[in-house]
DNA sequence: CCGGAAGTTGAATCGAATG
DNA sequence: GCATTCGATTCAACTTCCG
């Protein structure tokens, strides 16, 4: 795999040989021959087990496309629940300690694969819903409409305590509120659905490309590892290289695979400006309150107050602010006087400036913005 | 009982004893007293089994209320099974063969619930998610917004074919469309949710009479029989009455007993059924910036201008816009450029389209256009 | 000009949370 | 060390209007 197919920024130069390949065969055994703790997310749309019994015909009589593959038949739930648990064990082999896996699927097997998803254990950080735009209508009118989908994604280890989540870039990206569980996206129709010369759909179950792109963007950083192990017609790879990400991807059937390698093929990498992920204050440079003093943004002596003049501070050559005989940092004291456990000095000091208050928040910005171009 | 009963609009006198009573107890012991094939419909809204550690404290460092309730305490997961499977086994013998089963459940329980219901021999209807209106945001950032519950809605057996379902119903309620799996209510607040003297709520999990309405009518009959048999304060019991059917309910606690007996007895029942639950019709659905990017409308890359091309910015694939080394979500970057405190970035921001300048509100306009077709 | 009703604005509260 | 919150609801504070 030459360099050349990931796009710049990323760590390239030992990306393993198997990154952004399809392994021909079944997921469990083809997953031995990776080594352990490799990927970083996991994509896993496993077979549903439906269990459909004869066809489906729409009010005007014409039959509905069913689910009807081998991959889809299980005997028994005991025999669906043996190979459930054979692949996510397989998988959390290759899962890095702070890697997170997503599985989708609907009211027939999620309550399998969940359970023994915490059996095994994961530990489970958000239970997603993919509400359908436009959902096939329920034709015998015997229940609801199925419209919607549920992913759970969750990490390795209940004690993973750095994995990725782009909390700051699914906010901005959600008009500045903060990403809910609940997502609303059209099912893959149109252009983007893949179709063989007679024109019939080539995979029963493929995934809308927007889905993977959110999955991807939410939950991985570019020049991750991301394995898909039901990698189908390859809609996690053709998302993946869109994004800067590698992929990985495991399949049994050759039709399957043939269609995912052209497809992939054709996808152009968006640049890497595009790509980069908008960093929350945590990614920042931490800046220590001295910093200001050092700079000669704020002199000592100076008097801080909190947005409401209740309370004031006089800030110290030594990086500390006093009130009365007592000296503290900007965060202890403003919890002190507030008569609180924490506080975000930085966020509730201000000072005089031309008349008005201003949050010392702004000059540690004004810090940060002349680090860079520095 | 009689079938007679069964079709008036009204409880009535040749009720059961235990009829439209609290019974006191473990509901696994005290479900041996009633006859089997006895009710109608079951809604469960057992312990989900949360694992909190510590406190919680909002970004104003005010605390969470936390559950912290005994009745929610389980040892493993083998201890929530076993109870589980004790108590979904004991419903299942007062059930009607032609009845059904709501179970509602979070991530953290509705997965192991699912299963052994699918083990114990009930038959997967729906699930339903409860996507709410007004959820806790996720006060860390370190997850998607926990937004929504789950109800798994079951026959008693596979082979049922008569079960209630209201369809038409439904499909009236909802604006002559069929009723989706995914519902929109409130959380249970304001003058609907149960204070003590102290104003503390009585219970920490009480449900939206809404949501328990809609159960209800769509999938019982007026005179059916509905149990509960983690009654709590008795929400079922109180829109049972109000809807013309009959309940009856199990529960542990005193405390619990006397707020839902009080409550059920200022229930006046609905002399008419056409009272309906309806929908409301929404505002104008929000569209998040990222969905013009998802939706193919916008690609990342693209640069954006203001209407007089003074500041200029680029899409980024997770629905920022970047200028120089900084993104932000479009509202946020319009007010920087500007110095203002606040944009909207919606018609601040324009694309170039066939040679002219094209505001992006008019995309978003596209967008909610095509959500209606859909 | 006074008193009270009625309407408006803004602050404060709080919710099944593996945080 | 110091980052992190959304929407419904209620209540207090204030303004306006009318007799």
């Amino acid at each position: 795999m030459s360099n050349a197919r990931l796009v710049s920024q990323v760590p390239d130069a030992d990306t393993a040989s198997w990154c952004n390949t399809i392994i021909k065969g079944d997921c469990v055994s083809r997953l031995e021959l990776l080594p352990e703790k490799s990927v970083d997310v996991v994509f896993a749309d496993p077979p549903y087990n439906l269990q459909l019994n004869g066809d489906l015909t729409r009010p005007d009589q014409s039959r509905v496309d069913a689910v009807d593959n081998d991959w889809d038949q299980f005997d028994s739930f005991a025999a669906y629940d043996a190979f459930t648990r054979a692949w996510l064990l397989a998988v959390r082999r290759v899962l890095k300690p702070n890697g997170t896996i997503w599985v989708i699927g609907s009211y027939h097997n999620i309550f399998r694969v969940g359970s023994i998803m915490q059996d095994l254990g994961f530990w489970m950080l958000n239970d997603i819903v993919w509400r359908k735009a436009n959902p096939m209508p329920n034709f015998r009118g015997r229940r609801f409409q199925n419209a919607h989908e549920t992913m759970i994604w969750a990490s390795r280890d209940k004690e993973a305590r750095s994995y990725t989540f782009n909390y700051e870039a699914m906010k901005a990206a959600n008009d500045d509120l903060q990403m809910r569980s609940d997502w609303h996206f059209p099912i893959c129709s149109g252009g983007e659905r893949l179709k063989d010369e007679s024109g019939q759909k080539v995979h029963p179950t493929q995934k809308p490309e927007a889905l993977l792109a959110r999955v991807i963007l939410s939950s991985s950083r570019p020049g991750d590892v991301i394995l898909d192990p039901f990698f189908g017609t390859g809609t996690t790879g053709a998302v993946a290289k869109r994004l800067g990400r590698n992929y990985v991807g495991i399949e049994r059937e050759d039709d399957y695979i043939a269609a995912a390698t052209q497809r992939i093929a054709a996808v152009e990498p968006l640049d890497s400006l595009s790509i980069r992920v908008t960093a929350g204050k945590r990614a920042e440079p931490r800046v220590p309150f001295n910093t200001l003093i050092e700079s000669g943004l704020l002199q000592p002596g100076t008097e801080l107050t909190d947005a409401k003049g209740r309370y004031s501070a006089l800030v110290r050559a030594d990086g500390t602010i006093a009130v009365g005989n007592e000296a503290a940092s900007i965060h202890r004291m403003g919890a002190r006087v507030q008569g609180l456990e924490a506080c975000n000095g930085w966020t509730f000091w201000h000072i005089r400036h031309e008349g008005k208050l201003q949050v010392i928040d702004e000059l540690r910005r004004q810090v940060r913005s002349s680090m860079e171009t520095a």
